[in-house]
This record gives structure tokens, sequence and C-alpha cells, in this order.
DNA sequence: ACCTGAACACCGTTCAAGT
DNA sequence: ACCTGAACACCGTTCAAGT
């Protein structure tokens, strides 16, 4: 092996892997530089400008191949389960929160909103799919509130509320840990479905 | 008025008011600097320090702000509902929805977690009115879900999400406005409630 | 095509010195 | 007690020049 080749390699994936160890060690999206970054990689600091037209690219491609993580992981959770819509929903979201509190870094960079703007287009399929099905599950038969867009926005505020109070740090605050985070998803969304296919109360 | 006085006045509330509007205009709290905060008050670059140990303790101070502003509406909207326990807990959520969605980056500061982090001691007396509410709540008649702690968690994860997809951008996204943050917080507040107060679906 | 290294205009923070 | 202004060690980004 040449020591110090003048070429590094795969200098894209050093940077990507260096940004991310860095943004964990500091504990946020916005405790690194570039420099840094480019140091840990053995280079100058006007090389990462060959892959990343700026720093804040480096960031949107950290958040793709977190998306890309997630989108995995929801298939294989998906497919553990039963194969109704509203099953499907359910496990993307237990998913979701799964991967919030295995990789809380990972899972705040993707939701920065200027990566999450960068983002979009790559999220509109998973969007599409999660309409598809809380259509066909609000379509069945014996169901109380039967609007969909309520339920796809009720079913996704909730597990994006879960996600991002682990990741902000709240429900360390409140004493709860990450290893409950997927048996609380699972509770939850349980008990909103009830709210959404439940009788309603006799008094109401 | 004497011009340009060696004394500021109020730098403090000044310095505040500076970093707030440059948040606004970069839209999030990582695109400004101190610097240019003291600039804007008329200050040099060192001024700050004898009102702020750091650029952070800034940020704690105005998450502080927000959360005082936040605190006020909670009561303002719990005032204006039905004395129950569980309708001064929507009460309480709603309030917070309709904050966010009406200063998502004052929002956004206070949930930074490190201004989180700061901010503890001062979260703590709301926290455990909260959980005393859903205590009485649970502990009435017809309560088919008797779990304080569930409940608890699920309506601040609820409100959480929906506040959250406000000020990340999710609902702009997906076409959803800020005039709808109050209605929607509603709606997706009493279908919860409905999960944990119905009787449960004849098939289940 | 990829990387260096100096340069530019910025930062946050400190500290002697001024009022 | 409060503020200045120079200083320090950093940034992100650009660009000629090297391989």
């Amino acid at each position: 092996m040449p020591d110090k080749p003048y070429h590094h390699g795969d200098l894209r994936r050093a940077l990507l892997d260096a940004a991310m160890a860095l943004i964990e060690e500091n504990g946020g999206p916005h405790g690194w530089s570039l420099r840094e970054a480019a140091r840990r990689a053995g280079v100058s600091p006007g090389a990462p400008y060959r892959h990343f037209e700026d720093k804040q690219a480096l960031l949107v491609a950290l958040g793709l191949e977190g998306l890309e993580r997630l989108n995995a992981l929801c298939a294989e959770e998906a497919a553990a389960r039963e194969p109704d819509p509203l099953s499907q929903f359910r496990a993307m979201g237990i998913a979701t929160v799964r991967f919030a509190a295995h990789n809380p870094v990972h899972y705040r960079v993707m939701n920065l909103p200027e990566v999450l703007m960068a983002l979009q287009p790559h999220l509109q399929p998973t969007q599409d799919r999660v309409d598809q099905m809380v259509g066909e599950a609000v379509a069945q038969p014996g169901v109380r509130l039967d609007d969909a867009a309520l339920l796809s926005l009720a079913g996704q505020a909730m597990v994006y509320g879960i996600a991002r109070m682990f990741v902000d740090g709240h429900f360390a605050a409140m004493g709860v840990g990450p290893d409950q985070a997927e048996p609380l998803a699972s509770r939850l969304t349980e008990i909103l479905g009830t709210g959404f296919f439940a009788t309603p109360p006799k008094d109401a």
C-alpha cells in the first residue's frame, strides 16, 4: 500500500463518515465544521468542494442516507406484520420511532428544515403510499371517522411527536428511555386507532 | 437626547431583539452571529459579554421568554374552557400548537436540546401540573384505559408532533397552513381522547 | 479529475484599556 | 459597571497552482 497517495480514493465517503462522527460527538447537527471533517479525512480545507457544493450539501447527503436506512427498516417491519393497510401504516410508524430512538442524530439531520426541503422529492413516494394505505383503511366497514386525511395526519403527528420527543431530549427529561420507544409507539398508535374505529362513548 | 452615549441603556434587551430578528430573517436558530447582533445594537463585538456568558446563554434567554409567553397563552386558553381536568389538558395542547404555528422560530429555539436542558427547571412546574390533571381525568368513572402516564405521554406526543410538523416544514410540504393549526389540534386531541374514553370496538 | 495551500471575509471569545 | 478595540484561534469558500 502506497503511503499518502495524492488522490484519496473515496474522499466523499470519508467526509460523510467524518461529518457523522463529529455530529455524534458534539451531539447535534451544528457542532461540526467542514474543515475538521477534511482534517479527519487527511485532506486540505478546499478538497471537500470537489465532492459537495457546500457544507449544507454534505448534510443533505447524510440526510438522504438516513432516509434510505429508514425506508429499509419500514419495509422490513411492514413485511413482518399483517398485510391489511392499517397494520402496514402502524408498522411504518413503529419502525420510524425505532429508527429515531436508535439513531437520534441521524434522525435530527434528516428533519432539519433545510435538509427536509432538499429531500422532499425523495419523500413524496412514501407519502403517496401512506395516503393510499390510509385511504384503503378508511374505506373498510365499521369506521367511525371516515376522514382519510385526518387519520393520516393524526398517525404521522403521533409518530413524529414520539420520535422528536426522543431526539430532542424531552423523554430523557421525563425518564423515558430508548428501550421504551417501540412499545410506546405500539401502544399509542393502537389507542389512536381506537379513536377512529371504536364506537363513541355513550354520553357524547 | 444625547447622540451616541457611551452606555447603551438597555443593551440586553436590544441584543435579544436583534438576535430574534436575525433568527427570523435567516429562518433558523443557527443562521445568526453574536457579532451581527452587536452590530445591530450599535456596540462592539465584546459588549454582549457583559450581559450574556456566551452566545448560547442568549439563546437560552430567548427560550425562556418564549416559555413565558407560551405559559401565558396556556393559562388564557385554559380559562376559556370547561374546568374539568381533561378539557384543561386539551386546552394547553391547543394553545401550544397555536403558539408554535404563530411563532415557529421562537418555538424552535425553545426546543433546541441545549436550550431545553437549561430550561428544564422552568418546565418542571408545568409538567407536574399536567401530570396531576391527567391523574384526575383518569380517576373519573367510565375510563377505558386507566393509565395516567400513558395518556399524558400520548397527549404530549400528539401535540408536540403537530407543533413540530409545523415548525419543521412538514405541514407546509403537505399543504397544511398555520390557519389550520388550531382546528387540527382540536380535532386530533379529541379523537385521541376517544381512544381512552370510548368503549372498544365490538370485534376486538 | 482531484487535491494543495494561500487568501478573503467572516466567526466566538478574551482582555487590557478607556469612560 | 459598562463598553471599546485589538488580538487569538478558528470558520466557509474560492482559486491559482500543482499531480
